[in-house]
DNA sequence: GATGAATGAGGGTTCATTCAT
DNA sequence: AATGAATGAACCCTCATTCAT
């Protein structure tokens, strides 16, 4: 009876024009109307597969980053796999072009409480930052197995650190493209680790107070 | 003569209570009569010390963040003064306790380009890294006049780098405060800069490309 | 498909809504949702057809005033004509009954510089004048033509006086309707146009320094 | 013990101020803050001697235009006089430059019912006309009895269109002014006032009907 | 299933007026 | 008498959402 069609196909194209509304706009200035548009449907159609805006949004921040797959290129040389893993996670940033200020939004809407979705979105924010925590930490945990890198400090922390920086200069970029030159400022960042992974140079420092 | 009205104060206190709401509700969500409520007064005074609700939270940007003023104690011996100030400007992060909900909301306005005034707001975020950036150069340059660090990096962009994982850790202790245990993951940072401006340490490394 | 609507009689419904909402209240005064009620729709709705107050007074104005469409009954004896054509002008404004009214906030709309749609306005607003007056002066040039009516003055100055006269006398009835009788009024300006037209009279005449 | 302030003055003087502002803006833009800040004087002072905007408005209408006072330059010769006082009463009007955007305000104000002003409004109303066209009127009725001009007519009546024509004309030439010639114009509606009240000419016209 | 016309709650902003000084 | 800080009612317009077709 009804005309046959791939609901999938159309909510990934509904997705796809929401990331390109929302990145332009903002959650907040983002119109509905907009997003319909640009996935040249009608406006009551995306509410045929979205309840709201904000569960639209809560879908759309799911699909932001596609994370490498292949691990195997990090885990060789523990020395070579962390810096490239570190730049393989800061293009993985990169590529998602509208991730960043689709993420700040997202970030507000996380932020305040009053939401019952509070949950749903900071279950799903974790994922923002669980995967390539993850996977810096394995390359990290790799070395320390092979005692390349020191053991003072939890692989987990170390790759949190990592995540933080990267993520820190990218917001300093877009506030005052300027002063970053991101990819000195990775290759800094990764001597700074590099240096602190030296199995001597960790051993005597954080004496834990 | 009129009421007699210490202007100033009425404004600062306008401020604080858009701090507030600004920080519970978001920008977009905040309500112009809320901070009318929130400061004691009618709607219409707030208009008369802030011509919009957009220039309120601009000038509310304006005094998020108090920086230490004395340096002095920074620039004894650099290894310390290093430690401390990394804390320090942490610290000055953290008292501004509605300051990151708030700043999230900025940079949502800030990225979207239409807006006339994004120059104003531009000029306004650098201010929110300039200073600490600054700060934190100064020490490590005064590091390494004495040789105690190395020179293989600009004071600026280790400074840069400093501030970058600082902020980025706050962002993930937001979305995910479990994983994050801000006092030993700033040692660990701490930890690892001060490997990577060990002297010998840096000399090897890329200078720059 | 959405509900199926016959825009253009919705417009019209909207615009002789506003034509009684804005004669009463007059434009400033007038509101939007009144404008709604009085059209029996929602206040979201009428902004669906006009987009602004404005551009909805503007239409209603291009509405206000149906001209006489068959010249022919004019154009027979010239003196016959003019006598008539005059009074049908009169009634053509007579008829549009809010007309007046709203005409009045349109002047005032359309004195004031500022607004970036004048010209808009200022194109409409000859149209209040410019058919009568051309209707007018064919008449009058039918007359010279065939000698009835003297040739000192051009039809369309004549013309523009006639407008002139009717028009004035439909402000000061409006502000003391007890000394303007409409009907003897209308029938002395006649004849004085009829004696001005004499082609012996008009010959000794300032032809128009 | 109070100041000794020249009240009445001060009154004239937020009046003018009135003039230019209600002229330039219109009533319903006008700000009283407008009208304050151009009189030189505080806000609240403005309602230490008007009631309300309406009032002052009202208040600013009497004192519009100041009609010529020496009528004996009108009747010596009829036919020259009424020439004369034709652009006399043109004069009048075009002096009083603001005169014209103001009083499309106050007709608009007036037109509508509601207001309990109304008859305190309608009554000042009457005055711009009044005064002109009793002027007139003792120019034609000079000349009546002079036997100079046709009895036909009432001098009441036919002064009454002579006003109508002039203001007539200065609407016109507000919305279009292209299309107004106003000295030319005036001296064509001269013309046909004078050949319409030749006696000879007069008698035959109009039969009451 | 798809559509887009209709809706109305909601909020930023204005400004005449008040009144403490 | 004079002031201008304070006020809040009022209103235009937006846009997420609904629902008749």
């Amino acid at each position: 009876m009804a005309r046959i069609v791939d609901k999938d196909a159309k909510k990934r194209g509904i997705i796809e024009a929401a990331a390109v509304v929302f990145a332009r706009d903002g959650f907040a200035n983002a119109k509905m109307a907009d997003v319909a548009e640009e996935a040249g449907i009608g406006k009551g159609t995306v509410y045929e597969y979205f309840p709201s805006k904000e569960d639209l949004f809560l879908e759309l921040c799911r699909h932001l980053v596609r994370w490498p797959q292949d691990k195997s290129r990090f885990l060789g040389d523990p020395r070579e796999g962390l810096k490239t893993v570190i730049v393989a996670v800061l293009e993985s940033y990169e590529k998602a072009s509208s991730f960043f200020t689709i993420l700040i939004d997202y970030w507000s809407v996380v932020v305040r409480d009053k939401n019952a979705k509070r949950d749903l979105f900071l279950a799903q924010g974790e994922g923002f930052y669980d995967y390539p925590r993850r996977l810096v930490a394995e390359v990290v945990r790799t070395g320390q197995a092979r005692k390349v890198f020191s053991r003072a400090f939890t692989a987990e922390k170390i790759a949190q650190i990592i995540i933080a920086a990267i993520e820190g200069l990218r917001i300093q970029r877009m506030l005052d493209p300027r002063h970053v030159d991101m990819d000195a400022d990775i290759k800094l960042l990764t001597h700074f680790v590099m240096a602190g992974l030296k199995p001597g140079n960790a051993a005597r420092r954080t004496p834990a107070r």
